[in-house]
DNA sequence: GATAATCTTGATAAAGATTATCAATTTCAA
DNA sequence: TTGAAATTGATAATCTTTATCAAGATTATC
């Protein structure tokens, strides 16, 4: 079993919740999928493998997934929420094309230790933060001067 | 006349549009509005000062503002999108305290150059950026262990 | 394995923010 | 003043996400 199934059953256990069939066939399929894929997505392709699962169910298991930290919540521009891996991954930000939707993961260690400067600066306690790069990758840039 | 009034004007000309009550009355309410109010929050002032505008006129209104580069939207992460003039602003970023909602506008010239940078690395035309820092700010902070 | 308490599920409704529709009204250039 | 075109307000529709709830599944206990 992969460990990532072994987090989710002994996050379960841990709050006196039980294991179910659906539970592990989405987890199965969100670690097979594409990273930052919506809600909806993440459904369709429950569907092709098991028609008889809810959307509901796949909602509900996306947030028991960003509890027991497998999972994170990412929002883009359009306000549809996407899910991200969280397990084996280090903290990242997002660098999207605004023309085809690519997404690129960095990180900037000057930029996040200067963050910390503005959290200390403003006298605030450091929770987290999200920062989104938008602009038009090369391959898009091509294509305008193409067509 | 506000030159706020004025650049909205010279915009409506621009795009042959047409004035109206309406909106010179929503841009006026948005202007002594505090700053990152959602667009029901300006429809709540509007309903005090003319009860005859409906809603659908103030998002219609506040997109306006937007094109013509008086209001910027800004989402935070309870997915309501808020609004801030633009006008005589320079680009920032916000500090959000996660108890009380309280909202700090803030730049920080090395994370902005190294957003620059970023975007050169990975071959990105830059185009812009969203940062938030969420954490708990001091009053909150004391609050909590006073409470 | 049977039992019972509790949790989970799927279907559906509901919520909440924003946008589309459309007839009536207003604007503005001619 | 006139008439084409834009705007308005009311309402319905959309879209994502959450709540509801009866029926079914799971688990600890016997
Ligand atoms: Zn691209
Ligand atoms: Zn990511
Ligand atoms: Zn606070
Ligand atoms: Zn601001």
């Amino acid at each position: 079993m992969a460990s990532e199934q072994k987090i989710l059953l002994e996050y379960l256990k841990s709050k006196n919740r039980k294991q179910s069939k659906q539970r592990t066939e989405i987890l199965e399929l969100f670690l097979k999928s594409p990273r930052h894929l919506t809600a909806n997505e993440l459904y369709i392709q429950v569907q092709k493998h098991n028609p008889a699962i809810g959307f509901a169910t796949v909602y509900r298991t996306l947030k028991l997934l960003c509890e027991s930290g497998l999972c994170r919540e990412m929002a883009l521009e359009d306000g549809v929420t996407r899910y991200e891996r969280q397990q084996g991954y280090e903290h990242h930000d997002h660098l999207v094309c605004t023309k085809c939707g690519k997404v690129v993961e960095v990180v900037d260690q000057t930029i996040e230790s200067h963050q910390g400067r503005l959290f200390k600066k403003y006298g605030f306690h450091p929770q987290r933060h999200r920062m989104e790069l938008y602009g038009i990758c090369k391959d898009c840039v091509k294509g305008e001067k193409a067509g």
